[in-house]
DNA sequence: CCTCACACCTGGGTGC
DNA sequence: TGCACCCAGGTGTGAG
């Protein structure tokens, strides 16, 4: 499930199920879906059986589970806190995360991948590329399909690296709500609790999200001030600003009445603000929904679809009446897919 | 360095 | 029914 919303949906769906749990066996049914891997199957399967998972972190549409450090004394699972109730582990505050992890198995899902929870035993998901069996200490035995129709997406092991900037990797769930009971300024200010600050290298060259509290905004403006290229251009640029697709970029600019090939050094920084708001806006909303889903390629782990394709204005409404002005929405091909908009609200301009 | 076209893939829908 | 053709939510690479 491609954009950030329907990641998001399954990073939030995987994360209970995965966090402490164990890899009990790997099977990989296409090599395709490894393209990724630096290595062989034989390796990919070798590195993860035993392996247990501390959490479920995800940055635009890249979504990854760092792997616990092999311990040489024990294979125990360490308790750990509930997902719902923390941001990725800590490595250095309790002695029971001495080490941390090093290497996380890193899931793209491409134009339609899927990764679905399932009870053993039950038949196999239609074009499941590999499956991943799992022990929970909460939930049993678990099995984690990895299904793609077109093998665009993937799973990899990859080394972490620390992230530039220093802050944490990705998005690893919410914040728990700890208020101090003597709430200091200085206390208040400080986030609660942090994610470790590494990321996969394969991810690394791609920027931060736009619902990321570390998303460089400025830095973001300056590269569109710079650039030499179309708007749905840039949003897509991942490099730039990530989890924004095809959907997304066409309802943002939508939103923001702005035309697809808008030049990005033509647009005032106030235009630009205001894009950046309905990006954020669009996705939240999506998210909000469980996503967006057209069939059963976009689904959440357990195989259900999201909502957002009810409130979608321009994506995929070519013909139909702009929701503001009444005129036909057009659909004209850009970048060999779709780009949809309404002619009159959004306006070329020099 | 920046920008862009293209390759990588399968399966569902449509129209003849 | 069969079949050609078009469509699909993404990313990495390499040419210019």
């Amino acid at each position: 499930m491609p954009e950030l919303p329907e990641v998001e949906v399954v990073r939030a769906g995987l994360a209970p199920a995965v966090t402490g749990a164990t890899v009990a066996s790997v099977t990989v049914f296409d090599e395709r879906s490894l393209r990724r891997h630096p290595g062989p199957s034989e390796d990919f399967v070798a590195r993860l059986v035993g392996r247990s998972f501390t959490s479920a972190v995800r940055r635009g549409k890249f979504l990854w589970l760092p792997l616990a450090p092999v311990s040489s004394k024990t294979q125990e699972t360490r308790p750990e806190p509930h997902d719902s109730a923390r941001f990725a582990p800590e490595a250095h505050r309790s002695p029971a995360f001495s080490a941390a992890p090093s290497e996380a198995l890193v899931v793209h899902l491409g134009m339609s991948g899927q990764v679905l929870l399932r009870e053993p035993g039950a038949p196999d998901d239609a074009l499941t590329r590999i499956r991943i069996e799992l022990s929970s200490p909460v939930h049993g035995i678990l099995r984690m399909n990895f299904a793609d129709q077109r093998v665009f997406g993937s799973m990899a092991i990859e080394d972490l690296t620390p992230t530039r900037d220093g802050q944490p990797g990705g998005y690893a769930g919410q914040l728990p709500v700890v208020e101090p009971v003597e709430t200091s300024p200085a206390l208040a200010s400080r986030p609660p609790r942090s994610a470790p600050a590494l990321i996969p290298r394969s991810v690394a060259h791609i920027a931060r999200d736009p619902l990321d509290p570390a998303f460089d905004e400025r830095a973001f403006f300056a590269a569109l001030a710079k650039r030499r290229t179309g708007i749905k251009r840039a949003l897509l640029d991942q490099s730039l600003i990530s989890g924004i697709g095809n959907i997304y970029a066409d309802e943002a600019l939508w939103a923001a009445r702005i035309h697809y090939d808008q030049q990005t050094g033509t647009l005032s920084r106030a235009t630009a603000r205001t894009l950046l708001a309905e990006v954020r806006h669009v996705l939240a909303k999506a998210l909000g929904e469980g996503g967006t889903s057209f069939d059963a390629q976009y689904v959440n782990v357990n195989g259900a679809s999201g909502y957002f394709s009810h409130s979608l204005n321009a994506y995929g409404q070519q013909g139909k009446p702009c929701p503001r002005c009444g005129r036909p929405i057009v659909r004209e091909q850009f970048m060999n897919r779709g780009s949809h908009f309404c002619p009159h609200c959004q306006r070329l301009r020099r």
